[in-house]
DNA sequence: AAAAAAAGGTTGCTATAGCAACTATTTTTT
DNA sequence: AAAAAATAGTTGCTATAGCAACCTTTTTTT
């Protein structure tokens, strides 16, 4: 890898490797290198009934994303929808058994790709990693919103840009 | 952003975020979200006249990836290939005066958003974040080299397997 | 020197994921 | 109570990027 003061190289590449990694490890269950279905299914492994759009925010994943995502899921079997009675656009999304299943597996894979990225270093260090990443991916959330903020902002002029300062 | 200890979910969403990113601020130059485009770019702006596969190794990214990236350069008129006279099998790829004024508004646009990220950081932990994923980087790197050659590893058995260690 | 293997690139195919625009409900305005 | 706006989800479209298979040229074996 070519040394440059750029943190998007080293994040595409973890991201691409995870992908690869992830459709070995899941793609004979179906789901292959898409972070959405990890996406869906950590939450829904804490989360049941509640509806795609609630997965789209928490995630912080495309509502189109997770609705394919989890249109796969359903075709798989992993989990089922039910329309909401009170609320007749949404959808409560629930784990099969089938679903339930996968718990281990998925978990399993997650954790072993974060420990081989951390291997070599210490528990500090991982530590470390995890705040910064964290803070990071809330700065990105952050500088996201502003810019869609700033797309709509000729209608209603400046107000909404600051909020997330 | 729901909290669970796996790395993958904070590198996604910096990854998918990032390509708006890049997106909305060089989609007027006919890149996109592409990280090969930028990829391609840096490694350009440092070494020209050298062949994509030295690129795609550099920057690991797939060949074919790298393949339709400068393609996609080539029309638009940033680069230019030609066959290399000793090795007619590769292109050297230059860029071209076009390509070359693009320099300062994408290196402005990628530190742009190492800035972003990074907001908030003292320069002790943005140094820090930048060390950690590099590392991380190399992890990822390896793990992905020991798949392919476990998968290589039924005609020649185990032996390339631990190159990597 | 011929055969085999490796290397640089391309094509075909696939999965992923976002954006815009849409439908259908529900909520808020007026 | 009617109109307007917001919300949940879907469809259509597009760009991205990897893998497998392939072609061509070069290098290595034998």
């Amino acid at each position: 890898m070519v040394k440059t003061p750029y943190i998007g190289k080293w994040i595409s590449c973890l991201y691409r490797t995870g992908q690869s990694f992830f459709d070995y490890h899941l793609g004979s269950y179906g789901l292959g290198s898409g972070n959405g279905y990890y996406a869906c299914f950590t939450y829904l492994f804490r989360h049941e009934g509640i509806t795609q759009d609630t997965i789209s925010k928490h995630v912080a994943i495309d509502k189109t994303t997770i609705a394919r995502s989890i249109m796969k899921l359903e075709t798989l079997g992993y989990v089922v929808r039910h329309i909401d009675p009170i609320d007749r656009r949404a959808y409560k999304v629930y784990l099969t058994e089938k679903g339930r299943a996968l718990q281990p597996i998925i978990e399993a894979t997650l954790t072993q790709w974060t420990t081989s990225l951390t291997h070599g270093l210490t528990p500090e260090e991982t530590q470390m990693a995890y705040i910064l990443l964290e803070r990071m991916t809330q700065n990105a959330i952050i500088t996201k919103e502003k810019l869609s903020s700033q797309e709509l902002s000729r209608s209603e002029p400046n107000e909404t840009t600051f909020i997330n300062n």
